[in-house]
DNA sequence: GTCTATATTTGGATAGAC
DNA sequence: GTCTATCCAAATATAGAC
């Protein structure tokens, strides 16, 4: 990290509240209503004074969608990785979902296409696929490599997450299968696992 | 139905097309950024006009989830039901998935939360539940019953067909494993299955 | 850097004439 | 039943004074 000047860390300060005070909006009223406006009343400044520290509200956006990323990242960084490859994978999915369910507009905003026009930026994908590359990592130290299967089981898990907040919102009536249905998953690779090449 | 006087009729008219305009539009720009004013314009009405068709625009909404419902409805009585009860649910679920993936905007409409203020009304969801229970019994002729399975397999379904739009649209990358993924699924059933109660 | 003022667009919905 | 004329509200974004 760079050592900033007592004027670059202020700018950094406001930076951080208009983002925090735009996820308080967009947990009241929806991701997709949250206003320049409104965030600039609660933050203390006009809305027009807000376009010296994003372009755009798409910028916003893309500033909060990096952020869940980082978010989920420190989060999956704290895994206890310890024992056997099919527990520690059981709690990484265990500890994922826990993130998932943690705030539902971080969750909207990561996973789901919600907002009309956004499209994250490069750099703010990059994070993306981080997380993406952990998970197909720690599927290969299962012993799951075919692109086939680790398709299967984003859609089982992602399946599992979207249900619980669609249907049970604050419950746990969908993901308490989450680690049954790891165990079909496995069981399922298992038996129709090919013989690797000679 | 109902006979229809030619007024009746010539209502029924103008209701149908502001529908099939709202769902043109909502291809075009989005769900969610569907106006009176444009589908006024396309159907050759002012907009105000519209209001005697419909009290409000969520009207609209619920009219077009009410006529998706409908028409999986009508897809699904299609379904040949001939032959093993493992092959009429797979291929009752297959063509779930062709309905779905049929239209972008449908699917969203009918299975994804993504307008914002938009609630079915009971009616409608009465439609949405029939579709549910029809799944529900497919299952029990699979001799699936208990509820945690059959929610599991929602969400896998739910899963594959979501990560196929949202990663891989127009294609069939994620939908590819869903025979598979029937026969994980029922494997996993009779693997767990508790004995019947004496 | 922040403000006021404003351009610009857009939207849902209603009143009342015809 | 349809129109014109509005109301009312809200939004993003920019120009220019301070």
């Amino acid at each position: 990290m760079l050592e900033l000047g007592p004027r670059a860390r202020r700018r950094q300060a406001t930076i951080d509240e208009v983002l925090a005070v735009a996820r308080d909006l967009a947990g009241e009223y929806g991701l997709a209503s949250i206003s320049m406006r409104e965030i600039g009343a609660r933050v203390g400044l006009h809305a027009s004074s807000l376009y010296q520290y994003f372009p755009s509200k798409d910028a916003i956006y893309d500033a909060l969608f990096a952020q869940g990323h980082r978010e989920l990242h420190a989060w999956m960084a704290e895994l206890d990785r310890r024992g056997k490859a099919l527990d520690v994978f059981k709690r990484g999915c265990r500890r994922f979902i826990e993130f998932c369910l943690e705030d539902a507009i971080r969750y909207q905003l990561l996973f789901q296409r919600t907002i009309p026009g956004f499209v994250p930026s490069e750099a703010s994908m990059a994070l993306a696929w981080e997380s993406y590359r952990d998970l197909v990592a720690a599927l290969a130290d299962t012993g799951v490599n075919d692109q086939a299967d680790i398709d299967l089981w984003t859609a089982i898990q992602m399946g599992l997450t979207d249900q619980q907040w669609a249907n049970d919102p604050g419950g746990h009536r969908f993901v308490d299968h989450l680690e049954p249905a790891v165990d079909m998953f496995l069981a399922h690779v298992k038996r129709t696992r090919k013989k690797a090449q000679p």
